[in-house]
DNA sequence: AACTCGACCAACCGCGATAAT
DNA sequence: GATTATCGCGGTTGGTCGAGT
């Protein structure tokens, strides 16, 4: 087993202060991002690096968005959840000014329900026919049945397989479901390297999406529910 | 007014991947 | 090639707030 990243009992944890936020930000300013472990004494700061990564990424950086998401943000999510999987990085990549821990708040939060409400399973994108389905699915923010909110709010793993590769290839697998029309989505997932803040992407992964894009979206795009209801 | 419950979201934890030695 | 250090990701937790009773 791995030590702690941070053992030491003189970091602080929990929500940050001002004061905190402020030495990071001026930190950051003027040496810019990078080796986090070694940031916080420079800094000044009674935190592990880890958690001045976070806090930086998720919440100071000036380039981020914040507020609510757009209907075209929340679309693409949708497609982008469709072809990928839970690979939040990879996601959060294609939403400027959107971190990967905002799109998963948002989707366990608020998509998921949206996708099940509509009689979609969320995990695979398929419709799924022992979840209710509403007649009008724009009412869906209002449809909260009671039974189902113990499900959606907290992500559960017994049943669902959370592996974002099992998930990923689910996603793919009903892309075998039958052809329909074939509207061009275009997510352009292979031609930018997402944000600095962005998801590793090795040369395999690149590979596996850009084949995924190139001869597969379409397909999912026609085999799954998500992508036809978006669009 | 007090309490309960659910939703939201910031932050933490554990682990895999990768770089450095 | 083995070991160690560091980074970054995804899953999960816990605090806060608002709505309902």
């Amino acid at each position: 087993m791995r030590k702690p990243c941070c053992d030491k009992q003189d970091t602080n944890k929990g929500a940050w202060s001002k004061q905190e936020d402020q030495k990071l930000i001026d930190y950051i300013r003027k040496h810019g991002e990078g080796c986090w472990r070694t940031l916080p004494q420079a800094a000044g700061l009674l935190r592990c690096g880890k958690s001045c990564r976070l806090r930086w990424i998720n919440y100071l950086r000036p380039d981020l968005k914040r507020g609510n998401f757009a209907e075209d943000e929340e679309d693409l999510i949708i497609k982008l959840h469709a072809l990928l999987g839970n690979r939040w990085s990879l996601i959060a990549g294609r939403l400027p000014g959107r971190t990967d821990n905002e799109v998963k708040n948002y989707w366990n939060s608020h998509l998921r329900r949206k996708l099940m409400n509509m009689g979609i399973d969320p995990n695979n994108h398929r419709l799924n026919q022992n979840l209710p389905r509403l007649q009008n699915p724009q009412d869906s923010s209002s449809a909260t049945s009671s039974g189902m909110k113990s499900d959606t709010t907290k992500p559960h793993n017994d049943n669902n397989n959370n592996n974002s590769n099992e998930q990923a290839s689910d996603a793919a697998s009903c892309l075998e479901d039958g052809p329909s029309a074939l509207p061009d989505l275009n997510l352009d997932l292979t031609m930018s390297i997402p944000s600095s803040t962005s998801a590793k992407i090795s040369p395999e992964e690149k590979q596996k999406i850009t084949e995924s894009n190139l001869s597969k979206e379409p397909e999912v795009a026609a085999a799954s529910p998500t992508l036809l209801l978006f669009q």
